[in-house]
DNA sequence: ACTAAAACTTGTCGCGCGTAAACTTTTTTG
DNA sequence: CAAAAAAGTTTACGCGCGACAAGTTTTAGT
């Protein structure tokens, strides 16, 4: 059936399809904007000549692309990866064109990406920073440029709107959970990190644990960098060694860390978990797609990736469309997934 | 010191720096080629205006643009994402632009990915096809139509190349160590394995137990897509009540079913590894991420991430500056990584 | 059936840059 | 220092499409 003329540009398409090229640039912005029989005359065309429009010069001339730019600190954690494939999908629903670029934990990189994206003239841009180590000013002059929601980590309150968990609330629930079923937990963290969100975790640690009249225990690990079941682990171990937990319980302030610990844990022989036998609990705090299947088990509080991705894109493309709103910050609760970790 | 004078194109920006524009054109697809005294002025003047060419503007009027696709089958497996981190690195360190896209396990996305890739005109694309699931019509199009390199899964003699690994050499190797260490390993594999290199390695396996005088026994693992750990540990678990598991050492496909399977002894209460108390050993293929950090450590052969990537982009590379080579198969060996859990 | 609104047509301009030809200036070279 | 080579300038065109204005046809509404 395809015709095996090759069709150059709209003018040539527009003529086989026996339409005015206006028309035609017109469908292609928006297939509802023309007429049924119009519509079908040119689908027609579209079945038999292999026509589409030049992605290149319609945003030449476009003020506003199509484009979404969608930034995460880090692809390589399935965190980030799994949110990335929901705001991906999100974006392609709603008709517009998701590009996924990742900062490698490299602040240089992520402000490149940012220099890159301004080039490439989106209509919106999703950025999870990459935390402590952003470059503020540059991220809040990209944020005032063009339209962007940030998620997973603040940064004071740049671009329309940041979405994220509400810390508090999941690091206040998984520490009741441990205090209520075993000793009060040990918090295990990364000595600097790389995260806001670490900080506000530490936070409502002490400030749970203290509302339930333990005095909290905080173990650093040091280390830097994105490697964090590295760090868990080796940090884990010299903690071991010094006996720095005090308590048989320790949450860790993210799954991965978690999953380094639980390593470091079975290689000095101690079992994990909340049976008799288990010398330790271990509580991690994400979900990561991982955490299923870890030995044992993780036990965790979930982040609600679904809501957090759908109401970032909702939140950008109103933005998009013309609705204005005052910075807005939108925290979702957490959900507490008991496994046999702790 | 930057003007706040805006630069709306190429036109102004040239007055500005007093060179004429068909040079500032020239300066920036290759600023070498200009001389030095006007390659300062140029970079001078940019130094003080902000000014960046109109990608769109450039992209259209190019035949070829600096684009590089960069397509992988599933994104959230961090195996893929960190091949997909040395792939983008590479580009961006030859001069190109990569834009990462991934098919998340569904061909018809796949199919879409390489249609958009089509209208950004791309100088080359990297490509690792779903495998069996691949709607090979069209990719052998698309490979004819775009320079492609495929990496990871091969697809018939598509494309300039497949990069990827010796799966006989990496089978063979894990074979003779567990015959080696202890009672010769049944193969637990997917039963419709959705991935090329699973048929490899399972030949491979059915070989190098023969050759050692073993009989191959081969434990099918029911489960479509690609959440291969969850299939690993549900069949795990399956083959684990039926005692489908002849010996006490199971090698898998990969490493991620064998993170399942290890999930399913662990929740039936056996020790994995090579210890005496241990009932069984586990060992996967391909060293992903994660496996230093299961419990205990998987051991498995390593695919040479690095080396794959690298001679990918090279190969790429040769080929869209005009080099002409017939289509090449290049297979890397792998590498023995010992850990506790075989 | 008549009218107004909606949709389409023709024609024309401009976006920002690549590219090429013809000419001029600067640099290199023997 | 003259001649050749290299680099830069001027001028001009074209890429494929969005956008708009003015006129024409179709549709919807009474």
């Amino acid at each position: 059936m395809m015709s095996n003329a090759k069709i150059k540009n709209m003018e040539e398409f527009a003529a086989v399809s026996g339409i005015s090229r206006p028309t035609v640039s017109k469908y292609f912005n928006d297939p509802e904007s023309v007429r049924q029989t119009t519509r079908k005359r040119i689908e027609d065309a579209l079945a038999e000549y292999d026509y589409r429009p030049n992605i290149y010069a319609i945003n030449q001339n476009r003020r506003l692309t199509k484009n979404i730019g969608i930034v995460v600190p880090y692809l390589v954690d399935p965190f980030f990866a799994e949110i990335a494939r929901n705001l991906e999908q999100q974006c392609i629903e709603a008709g517009y064109r998701p590009t996924l670029f990742s900062s490698h934990g490299d602040q240089d990189l992520e402000i490149e990406i940012l220099d890159h994206l301004r080039s490439l003239k989106p209509a919106g841009v999703l950025l999870a920073p990459l935390g402590r180590h952003s470059k503020k000013l540059e991220i809040e002059k990209f944020c005032a440029e063009i339209p962007t929601v940030l998620f997973d980590s603040s940064l004071e309150d740049f671009g329309l709107a940041f979405v994220g968990s509400d810390n508090p609330q999941l690091s206040t629930m998984i520490v009741e959970y441990l205090c209520r079923t075993g000793e009060p937990p040990c918090f295990f963290e990364m000595a600097n990190p790389s995260n806001p969100n670490a900080n506000k975790r530490r936070q409502s640690y002490i400030g749970a644990m203290e509302r339930l009249g333990h005095i909290p225990m905080i173990v650093r690990a040091d280390g830097e960098g994105w490697a964090f079941e590295e760090i868990g682990r080796s940090a884990g171990m010299a903690a071991l060694k010094q006996s720095n937990f005090k308590t048989n319980t320790v949450l860790c302030s993210n799954d991965r860390l978690a999953i380094g610990l639980l390593t470091a844990f079975y290689e000095q022989g101690k079992r994990v978990g909340f049976a008799e036998d288990c010398a330790i609990r271990i509580a991690g705090q994400d979900d990561h797609p991982f955490s299923r299947f870890t030995c044992p088990p993780l036990t965790t509080v979930a982040q609600d990736y679904k809501a957090i991705s759908r109401y970032s894109v909702e939140t950008l493309f109103a933005a998009i469309q013309g609705e204005v709103k005052p910075h807005e910050v939108k925290l979702f609760a957490g959900q507490l997934v008991m496994r046999q970790s702790a």
